[in-house]
RNA sequence: CGGGGCGUGGCGCAGCCUGGUAGCGCACCUCGUUUGGGUCGAGGGGGUCGCUGGUUCAAAUCCAGCCGCCCCGACCA
């Protein structure tokens, strides 16, 4: 409970000059959050109400799959980290104790939790486990960015499976893929589990869970029954119209042109009707050069996953020394490995010739040179998900992932358990991880209004705020403070504002805190014996006896859900 | 790490080009006034102009270096 006269509760009239994000400027006008340093922020006693309500959603939600809660440090030897090879991580925050022994601050706790799971499991009578903590985080982001969207330092929900085979580790996944859909739906945010990218680090599969909004950092491809993250996503692509096949590629001067629009305007052609060639250089097979449709674009996450080697792009030089003068390079009698884009169907297809402001025509993948067919395109708007159904490209927040590591970290750091024959084998893991305070920025991206936050009510700071439009001591701001104390009474959350302000100010800080329910104390209405209700989320107006304001507006939190 | 921008009372900004007493709005304090959409009046407090060095009789202003923060990109195990 809370009265505002004496509250920490700073509102700002103006946003932050160094703000652009909704939930940046706004949290911070709300009084709920203040920045530190780069990517280091406070919570404030508003905002943190609404992170610890977060997070009891989330320690109920994994204490009933079974979760035990823990708690490890976030300072920490460096040792675990070498036995991972993660100690290198440039993320990875790294110091040294009084005694020069070198530590880090952990970013995420694999190696802490296996290191005791390596000592204390030693049986299969002992799987399955999960086990989970919610601690403090830190990465040396090279970029923080938007309030607390981004940060250096943060509190993390992650929890870790243990089972014996990868059939129990897809028990464990699976019931975590409950507990979260669960866990977004009850915090009231849209949200899609999407596929996402197992890294280079393997792994056999993962799921991100992403809230769609305009400040988000990634993006999804949406359809009705299909969502994934675009480094992943695959799609049908929309058809385009080739020109004429020839019975043999001939050479079409382009002098000076060497930009696919320019090339394709000046043959008349769409420019799909494109090979686009993009030299890579992959850590293994060292120069490739990766084909895709002149109007789509290559996806560098793909490429890499469907070589399963990381790559990078050719330098000038490379190319010049390998194919020919950059603009005018080309897959017809290059002695280099070729991949093409799966997209990339049939003939009449034009693209560079290697040599200065000349292109080829008519060419036909296949006929007129050879290559391994791979999906490495980014996926776009329109094209057809697996369903057949058109794909939409939204911005989105990650808020949480799940992952199946396997062995990654049990083999390194020696966690064994012995079987029913007395034979040792590595533990299968899991980790799962949640964001609380990306669940509550997103809360505030997807609600908000033009007047300020719209909490969902599952998460709101306060269920009601009651406004007090009079004066100390005069019968308004006492009518105010009976349906306050009557509102505590029914254990409602309610914050009064009893503040020697003027009734504008009260008002547009009530719409910007965004409490699911305002109850507005004025003379107006106590003339008649009455109180306003107003609904934040929808607006919907109403009055109610003064006798019974606090009774009526539980009633009404109930039916808002 | 590449590109761009910004550092002047708590917040938002002007002043800098052309060196010469540090200003405005909001907020804050006191008194009065006002209470259904950021009232009105009077009085008042608060700033080593990010830091260091240089030029100059004189630096918020010119020069150099450094630090911090924001935005775009790269990165994000």
């Amino acid at each position: 409970m809370a009265r505002l006269s004496s509250y920490f509760l700073p509102t700002l009239r103006d946003d932050p000059a160094d703000a652009e994000a909704l939930s940046h400027r706004l949290m911070v006008r709300a009084g709920m959050i203040r920045q530190l340093g780069a990517g280091l922020w406070t919570w404030l006693p508003a905002g943190y109400r609404v992170v610890k309500k977060v997070e009891a959603v989330i320690r109920e939600e994994i204490d009933a799959i079974g979760g035990e809660e823990m708690l490890m440090p976030v300072l920490q030897p460096a040792e675990p980290w070498r036995a991972t090879g993660r100690y290198e991580i440039d993320e990875l925050f790294k110091l040294d104790d009084r005694k020069g022994s070198p530590h880090v601050l952990a970013m995420t706790h694999e190696e802490a939790l296996t290191y005791h799971i390596a000592r204390d499991i030693r049986s299969y009578r002992e799987l399955p486990k999960i086990l989970y903590h919610v601690q403090t985080k830190a990465r040396d982001e090279p970029r923080p960015r938007a309030g607390v969207l981004r940060t250096r330092e943060f509190t993390m929900k992650d929890s870790y499976s243990f089972d014996r085979d990868a059939e129990g580790l897809d028990r464990s996944y699976e019931l975590h893929i409950e507990a979260y859909d669960r866990i977004f739906d009850r915090t009231g945010l849209r949200w899609y589990r999407v596929e996402s990218d197992v890294g280079m680090m393997g792994g056999s599969g993962a799921h991100e869970y992403m809230a769609p909004c305009a400040a988000g950092e990634n993006e999804v491809a949406v359809a009705p029954g299909y969502a994934a993250n675009v480094e992943v996503a695959a799609a049908g692509a929309q058809p385009v119209e080739l020109p004429p096949r020839l019975d043999q590629p001939r050479e079409a001067p382009t002098p000076g042109l060497t930009t696919v629009a320019e090339v394709a305007g000046a043959l008349g052609v769409p420019e799909g009707a494109a090979l686009k060639a993009i030299p890579v250089v992959a850590s293994e097979r060292g120069f490739v050069l990766a084909l895709v449709r002149g109007d789509h674009c290559l996806n560098e996450i793909k490429l890499a996953n469907a070589l399963g080697e990381p790559a990078r792009q050719a330098t000038a030089e490379e190319i010049e020394r390998n194919l020919g003068p950059p603009g005018f390079i080309g897959p017809v009698g290059a002695e280099v490995a070729i991949v093409k884009d799966a997209a990339i169907q049939g003939g009449g297809y034009f693209c560079g010739a290697n040599r200065p402001d000349t292109h080829l025509i008519g060419v036909e993948p296949g006929r007129d040179f050879s290559f391994e067919e791979l999906d490495i395109r980014s996926v776009e708007a329109g094209d057809l998900a697996p369903g057949g159904t058109p794909i939409e490209i939204e911005p989105a927040i990650e808020v949480g992932n799940i992952f199946k590591l396997g062995t990654r970290y049990t083999v390194p750091l020696g966690a064994n358990y012995l079987d029913e024959g007395g034979k040792e084998h590595p533990i299968v893991m899991g980790s799962y991880g949640i964001g609380p305070a990306r669940i509550v920025a997103a809360a505030v991206e997807q609600g908000a209004d033009d007047r300020g936050i719209v909490w969902p009510a599952a998460i709101a700071p306060w269920q009601v705020h009651v406004v007090g439009l009079g004066k100390a001591g005069d019968e308004v701001a006492e009518a105010a403070e009976h349906i306050y104390e009557g509102l505590a009474a029914l254990g409602v959350e309610a914050i009064l504002d009893d503040r020697d302000a003027g009734p504008g100010q009260k008002l547009t800080d009530a719409e910007l805190l965004g409490c699911p329910l305002r109850l507005t104390v004025g003379k107006r209405t106590l003339a008649e014996g009455q109180v306003e209700t107003q609904v934040r989320r929808g607006g919907e107006d109403s009055r109610v006896e003064v006798g019974e304001a606090a009774e009526r507006a539980a009633e009404l939190l109930a039916e808002l859900g």
